[in-house]
DNA sequence: GCGATCACG
DNA sequence: GACGTACGTGATCGCA
């Protein structure tokens, strides 16, 4: 969630949604969504309003802050004073309630907050957010035309009407009051008001208040002198009805001090994305508004226009493939257009589990096929029951692979799928190399990291407009959902043909922008042949011991019981310790422990630092949960999870990485996420007692040492630290040692300590916030660290200066070996948000390369491995570790050459001035190779 | 489906 | 001078 200060340069607009609701609909024709007659009109007329609202204010009224306000139930603190309030009001009508939900829809959509809260209306939240803003001297435009909000009005803030274009100010509330906006309320409550049921006093209206307020000041000023009134009936009125008005007045008058629990901080403004706006108008079926919308996102760019003569789509074209003279048709069509789409259909999303059930083939758009070889049931004839089905009429399995091998197999052809590491290992397993190989997501990942995700759909609707049939649709959703096995044939091949159709216009549509991006080199050295090393990877797996994991969780469960037994004790009473607002209501609430510190939603902060601060005065309940958690964290994501990660048929574990997860192009691994177990505490580390070797075998770790340090001292140029890594000096000791200006022999670990966290502060964009986060210290203490830090190494920050700098020219950083990453938020105008950027920018090229670097070297391995006549099989890489499974007598051998690959990776398109250190062990467990 | 928490580099 | 912040991930849990 964005976040920006508020101060005089602020300008925030708050959007009076509810009110606007009722006012469209009753204002508007009533419109219903062609394809199913659901009413739609105010959600219309307010997504118009909103959109009109945000063009009209680009430029240099462009807000800082921006919500949508609601009202939330329709009990209120003010039912509670007076019974009838309100009570005029009659049910929405039918039509437009189904509308409520879909407003809020859309201003998510628009990318603005949506604000409400239980128990206040919407102009109680607005008079709150609109007093605190103005208090920090920013201006508020509140968009309502609702009098009862006039009574906020100030030189700072006014009120705009969008449907009449008027901007109200204080003249405009003496025009409609006959007073100022300090005495609304007064005149409100003397007035009242019919469509609101506040009574007021009977036969007094607006003009006899205003004139009455004029004379006395205040309503309760009037009050006290009714017996002065000369006009005997307005006289009697008062006096009648005086607690009436009393009560009207504290009706009408606003609560500007609602507990909200956003701040306004967080109401920063957002552009809304291009995407999910245009897709919500699609669904509803706003066909101008969508229009407009998509001109004006294509004129600023940030939406792709169609390419000119772009095919539209046409499924009526795609066709079943369902006998061997068909198949063997579109095989001599691959052949002569070159370059085919594939794709797979499975019956699991783990394609180390799957089974194949059909291959999808483009050879341009539109021309796409389906072959269905596993499907149950073709004809769905067998009304669920498979023994009544007829024999499916499909091409035997086996028969088609055969014929298609050569096909996938064919080096003049190109097979073009998106992520195409799922299908490559569904064929792998099936006895088929496919190869050559090109990827869309990764083409798009090369292309556009940072600028929007690689999915195929998102891509589709980006660079296309065109929806592909959501998965759901075909396989239904929870528990009714079916396996793509039981999806009868004609909507499959509709699903199947598309995705391959899709998939052939993303290749023509990026492939030939590589060049003009200068990412060629990035695609085809680091993520194309990363494809089927990692494949391979994934395919053999590693072996886990799942006794001892059992053993280890049994014990964990043993100890997590008695912790269990003691938190209750200490608490005087049972809860849920898996609890985060249990616990802090309990800590905070209940035991009333000093520090209590808000999280984002406004709930007792229990992280491990706040129960570190509690444990270390002496508290026993937070050093309970503390150790609690530990042991459930084991528990639940490792010793209990990795048994049934197990592959029932391979009996090791495969993981999937991802190679456009995350933005600096390292891998993410997920399915188990293999790169995250534990290794920092004692306890932890038993865990990787579990990843073991098969017999006879060992397990080799190589790790890269401080990889990012080195590279930084490469990227930046610092001879000091170049020259350190040259000389095997210990890093962190060496920059303590010129910074506290301290000898390194018999240094205090505390110094060590506090250069160690500089350095890695350097490589993320270093704060004094961060810092003294980091180290427990005071930010002035972190601040003259740092400062100590650029006076030393002042090219360091040339070099952060320079990146910066060319991030904000060009928004998008490079690593060594060319990869972008994008970073459109350098030129925001929210703060926060660019500062985020600007650490991105520093961080991503160190991160970046290092990623870069260990690819090359994964790429290399398998061939310099092989030529070496060697065994041994790399199982898995951990950011700057390689894991490899060996004979053992082969293990001296393959670590001298996995040293040597690893530290020449760069070679020979980048040659570092810094030597890479690569520390590598074997050993029966990963444990001990570490 | 999301926030809080915590595991790793 | 105030503001909000360390970079990159994924899994699990409670809770609405």
């Amino acid at each position: 969630m964005p976040s920006a200060p508020i101060n005089e340069d602020s300008h925030l607009y708050l959007i009076d949604a509810s009110a606007y609701i009722f006012r469209a609909f009753h204002a508007l024709p009533p419109l219903s969504r062609a394809s199913d007659g659901l009413p739609v009109g105010a959600v219309a007329g307010f997504c118009n309003m909103l959109w009109k609202l945000l063009e009209e204010l680009k430029g240099d009224e462009r807000p800082t802050h921006f919500a949508c306000v609601f009202d939330k139930g329709s009990y209120t603190f003010r039912n509670d004073l007076y019974p009838d309030y309100k009570a005029n009001r009659d049910e929405p009508p039918e039509d437009l309630r189904p509308q409520f939900p879909l407003v809020r829809e859309a201003s998510i959509a628009f990318a603005c907050h949506a604000l409400e809260m239980e128990g206040f209306e919407a102009d109680d939240l607005i008079a709150t957010y609109a007093r605190q803003a103005e208090a920090k001297g920013a201006r508020v435009t509140i968009v309502s035309s609702d009098k009862d909000l006039m009574q906020l009005v100030t030189d700072k803030i006014t009120m705009l009407d969008t449907m009449k274009s008027k901007h109200l100010g204080i003249e405009a509330v003496y025009e409609k009051f006959g007073v100022g906006p300090e005495k609304v309320v007064d005149v409100q409550a003397l007035a009242g008001d019919s469509t609101d049921n506040v009574p007021g006093a009977p036969g007094i209206g607006v003009k006899t208040a205003a004139t009455l307020l004029g004379e006395y000041g205040t309503v309760e000023e009037l009050l006290a002198h009714a017996e002065e009134i000369k006009q005997p009936k307005r006289r009697q009125t008062l006096i009648d009805f005086a607690d009436q008005v009393r009560i009207s007045k504290q009706l009408v008058k606003l609560d500007d001090n609602v507990p909200v629990e956003t701040p306004l901080e967080d109401l920063a403004v957002c552009d809304p994305d291009p995407v999910t706006l245009i897709e919500f108008l699609e669904k509803m079926e706003f066909r101008t508004i969508t229009r407009r919308v998509r001109e004006t996102f294509e004129a600023e760019g940030v939406l792709e226009e169609p390419t000119q003569g772009e095919v539209g789509f046409d499924k009526e074209n795609y066709v079943c493939v369902r006998d061997f003279k068909t198949l063997e048709d579109w095989i001599a069509r691959a052949y002569d257009a070159g370059v085919i789409a594939v794709d797979t259909e499975t019956d699991s999303l783990d394609c180390q589990l799957c089974n194949l059930v059909g291959i999808s083939i483009a050879v341009a758009p539109n021309e796409a096929c389906y072959i269905p070889l596993g499907h149950i049931d073709p004809d769905h004839t067998g009304g669920g029951d498979m023994f009544d089905a007829d024999p499916p009429r499909q091409i035997n399995k086996a028969e088609a692979l055969k014929a298609l091998k050569p096909l996938l197999e064919d080096k003049a052809i190109l097979k073009v799928g998106q992520n195409i590491k799922y299908d490559y290992t569904v064929f792998a397993r099936n006895g088929i190399t496919l190869a050559p190989i090109d990827d869309t997501m990764l083409l798009s990942f090369a292309l556009h990291a940072g600028m929007h995700g690689h999915g195929m759909d998102e891509l589709s609707e980006r660079y296309f407009h065109h929806t592909p049939i959501p998965f759901k649709e075909v396989a239904g959703t929870g528990q009714k959902q079916i396996t793509f096995d039981r999806v009868p044939l004609d909507k499959a091949t509709e699903y199947a043909a598309e995705d391959a159709d899709v998939t052939l216009r993303l290749w023509q549509m990026f492939k030939p922008r590589l060049h003009k991006e200068r990412v060629t080199t990035v695609y085809e050295t680091l993520d194309r042949p990363l494809i089927p090393v990692l494949a391979d990877m994934e395919r053999h797996g590693i072996k886990v011991d799942r006794d001892f994991l059992s053993r280890l969780s049994s014990d964990f469960q043993q100890r997590m019981a008695g912790l269990e037994d003691a938190a209750y004790k200490a608490a005087g009473q049972e809860f849920n310790m898996g609890s985060p607002k249990q616990l802090g209501e309990i800590l905070f609430g209940e035991m009333d422990l000093p520090g209590g510190k808000k999280t984002k939603s406004g709930q007792w902060s229990t992280d491990a630092s706040q129960l570190e601060y509690l444990a270390a005065q002496g508290h026993e309940l937070p050093q309970i949960i503390l150790d609690w958690r530990t042991l459930s964290k084991l528990r639940s994501t490792y010793t209990e999870a990795l048994q049934d990660a197990i592959n029932p048929e391979t009996k090791r574990v495969h993981t999937s990485y991802s190679m456009a997860g995350a933005q600096t192009g390292r891998l993410s691994s997920t399915d188990p996420n293999l790169q995250n177990i534990p290794i920092r505490t004692e306890e932890g580390r038993k865990i990787r007692e579990a990843f073991i070797a098969e017999e006879g075998n060992v397990l080799i770790s190589a790790d890269y040492s401080q990889i990012e340090l080195r590279l930084l001292a490469h990227i930046a140029d610092i001879d000091a630290l170049k020259n350190a890594f040259k000389d095997g000096l210990d890093i962190h000791a060496m920059t303590a040692s010129e910074m506290f200006d301290t000898p390194i022999e018999g240094m205090d670990p505390m110094v060590r300590r506090k250069a160690k966290a500089i350095n890695f502060g350097i490589i993320y964009g270093i704060s004094a916030f961060g810092l003294a986060n980091q180290l427990g210290i005071e930010r002035g203490e972190a601040s003259d660290y740092i400062k100590a830090y650029f006076e030393k190494f002042p090219g360091i920050r040339k070099y952060m200066d320079e990146t910066k700098a060319f991030a904000k020219e060009n928004l998008f950083v490079k690593t060594a070996f060319g990869r972008k990453l994008h970073l459109k938020e350098m030129g925001s105008k929210n703060g926060a948000q660019r500062a985020f950027a600007e650490r991105q920018a520093i961080n991503a090229p160190i991160q970046g390369s290092a990623a870069d670097i260990i690819k090359r070297a994964m790429i290399a391995m398998p061939e310099a491995l092989a030529k070496k006549k060697l065994d041994a099989k790399m199982l898995l890489q951990v950011h700057d570790e390689l894991i490899f499974e060996v004979p053992e007598s082969q293990a001296e051998d393959t670590i001298k050459l996995v040293q040597s690959v690893m530290q020449k990776a760069p070679l020979p398109a980048l040659q570092l001035s810094v030597p890479l250190d690569v520390e590598a062990k074997a050993a029966k467990t990963w444990a001990e190779a570490h």
